[in-house]
DNA sequence: AAATCGGGGCA
DNA sequence: TGCCCAGATTT
C-alpha cells in the first residue's frame, strides 16, 4: 500500500528546497538542469547552472554555439557525453521548434533517458509520470522495505515508485510530486542516519517498522579500480601559450582539450626515455617532480610531466592548438587541471628555468599521435605494483 | 547484465 | 579515504 500523496505534498509546500532550477517552468531551463544534475549533487552544480545559463540563455543560443565554448563551459562537470549530447538535442530542439511534450517524445533526444524524459515531462509539462533517480529509489525501497541489492532490484523499485501516479492527488501536481520526493531523499530519508523523526510519511515506512532503515537499500559491491600511468608533455612558445590537442570525441574526456601525452597504460610508470616516442615534437624535455594522481569512476590515474619551450623555429606540429595559460585552466577537464598545476605549484608564473644541460635527446617529431586510451583489456591486475617509480610525491587534491 | 563515463562534497 | 550524487549509452 502506497502512502497518502497528500501528506508528503503538504510536507514539500511548507519544506522545500529554493533552487535556481525551480522557476516559471521553462523547459529549457528544467532541461539543463537534469542533465547537469545527472550523477552530480546540487552543491556542486549550483553556480555552474547561473553561468551556462548566462551564457547560453535560450536553446537556440545553445544550438548556434560551437562545441569548443559548450566543452569550456562545462569544462570539471565530468561525464562529457553530456555535453556532447546536449549539444545535439539543441540543436534536434531547434530544428523541430520546440521541446517535445511528452515523456516519450523527449526520451528519444540524446542524453535524456528513462529518468529525464520523465522528469522534464514531469515538471515543465505537467505530465503524470514518477522520475526515479536515486533518492526515490532509496525512498522507495525503504517506503516498501525493498532488501533485493542495487541495480538487479532497479526496475521492481521504478514500478513501485510509478504506483504514486495511481493517487489523483498526485497525478494533479507530478511535478511538484516528483521533486518532493527529491527533497525528502535529500533532506530526511538521506543515504546514512535518515531523519526518520521528521519524516511526512512516518509511521508507513515499512523499514523503519522493522528498523533496517539505516541499511537500506542494499547495493552491490564496487569493482576495484585498476591504475594506470601517462606521461604528459607541456610545451610553452614564446609568449608562454600551451600546446593542446582535442581527445578522441568518444571514451574518456571525449573531445575535451588535453595536455598531450602517451596512452594511459596498466602496469608500469612510464620512464621518460620511454615516453619521449610519443612527445608532439623534438626537443628539450625536463621531468618535473610530483604526480598528479586522479581518480575516474573504474580507474584509477597518475601522471607526470615533462616540460620544455617550443625551439626556435620549430613548426607547430599537425591536430594541435595552442591556448593561453589562464584561458586552458579554465577549458581543461580536472584531470588536466591537476597535472598543469605541476608546472605551477605556486599557481602562478611560468616553470622556473634551469639552464638547460645538453643532454637534450633529439627525437622525432610530428609523428600524429592518435591517442585513445587502450579500451580496457584485462583487468584485476594486482593493485598498486611496486613501480619503477620516481619520488612519490603527489599534488593535494 | 555489465562496462564505461568525472568529479565534487562530505562524513 | 570511501560513498553518494535529479543517469545515459554502449557492449
Amino acid at each position: 500500500m502506497h502512502p497518502p500523496a497528500p501528506e508528503l505534498l503538504d510536507w514539500y509546500d511548507r519544506h522545500r528546497r529554493s533552487l535556481p532550477w525551480r522557476g516559471e517552468g521553462d523547459p529549457y531551463r528544467i532541461w539543463l538542469s537534469e542533465v547537469m544534475l545527472q550523477q552530480t549533487t546540487v552543491a556542486a552544480v549550483g553556480p555552474r547552472y547561473a553561468r551556462f545559463l548566462a551564457r547560453f540563455p535560450d536553446v537556440e543560443a545553445l544550438a548556434a554555439a560551437p562545441w569548443e565554448a559548450v566543452a569550456a563551459e562545462w569544462a570539471g562537470l565530468g561525464y562529457y557525453a553530456r555535453a556532447r549530447n546536449l549539444h545535439a538535442a539543441a540543436q534536434a530542439v531547434a530544428a523541430r521548434g520546440g521541446f517535445p511534450e511528452t515523456e516519450a517524445g523527449l526520451r528519444a533526444l540524446p542524453g535524456i533517458g528513462a529518468y529525464t524524459s520523465a522528469a522534464v515531462a514531469a515538471i515543465a509539462f505537467g505530465r503524470p509520470t514518477v522520475p526515479v533517480d536515486g533518492n526515490v529509489e532509496r525512498v522507495t525501497a525503504r517506503l516498501f522495505d525493498i532488501r533485493d541489492p542495487l541495480p538487479a532490484a532497479r526496475p521492481r523499485l521504478a514500478q513501485l515508485a510509478r504506483g504514486f501516479m495511481e493517487q489523483p492527488v498526485a497525478r494533479a501536481r507530478p511535478g511538484d510530486f516528483a521533486q518532493a520526493l527529491f527533497d525528502l531523499g535529500a533532506t530526511i530519508c538521506t543515504p546514512r542516519r535518515p531523519a526518520c523523526a521528521l519524516c511526512p510519511w512516518r509511521g508507513h515506512c515499512a523499514a523503519q517498522a522493522a528498523g533496517v532503515q539505516d541499511s537500506l537499500p542494499v547495493k552491490a559491491p564496487k569493482p576495484v579500480r585498476g591504475l594506470r600511468h601517462g606521461m604528459h608533455f607541456l610545451l610553452r612558445d614564446g609568449s608562454g601559450r600551451l600546446l593542446l590537442r582535442h581527445r578522441p570525441p568518444q571514451g574518456l574526456l571525449g573531445g575535451m582539450p588535453e595536455i598531450p601525452g602517451t596512452p594511459w597504460r596498466e602496469g608500469a610508470a612510464w620512464s621518460e626515455a620511454e615516453a619521449l616516442a610519443h612527445a608532439p615534437l623534438a626537443a628539450e624535455w625536463r621531468l618535473l617532480p610530483g604526480v598528479a594522481r586522479h581518480g575516474f569512476t573504474h580507474l584509477e590515474l597518475e601522471m607526470r610531466l615533462l616540460t620544455a619551450l617550443l625551439p626556435e623555429g620549430a613548426p607547430v606540429p599537425e591536430g594541435f592548438f595552442w591556448l593561453g595559460e589562464a584561458e586552458a585552466r579554465g577549458a581543461l577537464p580536472t584531470a588536466m587541471g591537476r597535472l598543469l598545476a605541476l608546472a605551477a605549484p605556486g599557481g602562478e608564473g611560468p616553470v622556473p628555468q634551469v639552464p638547460p644541460t645538453p643532454a637534450g635527446t633529439g627525437l622525432l617529431a610530428g609523428e600524429a599521435p592518435a591517442m585513445a586510451p587502450r579500451a580496457t583489456p584485462a583487468r584485476g591486475r594486482p593493485r598498486g605494483a611496486p613501480g619503477s617509480g620516481p619520488p612519490k610525491r603527489r599534488t593535494k587534491p
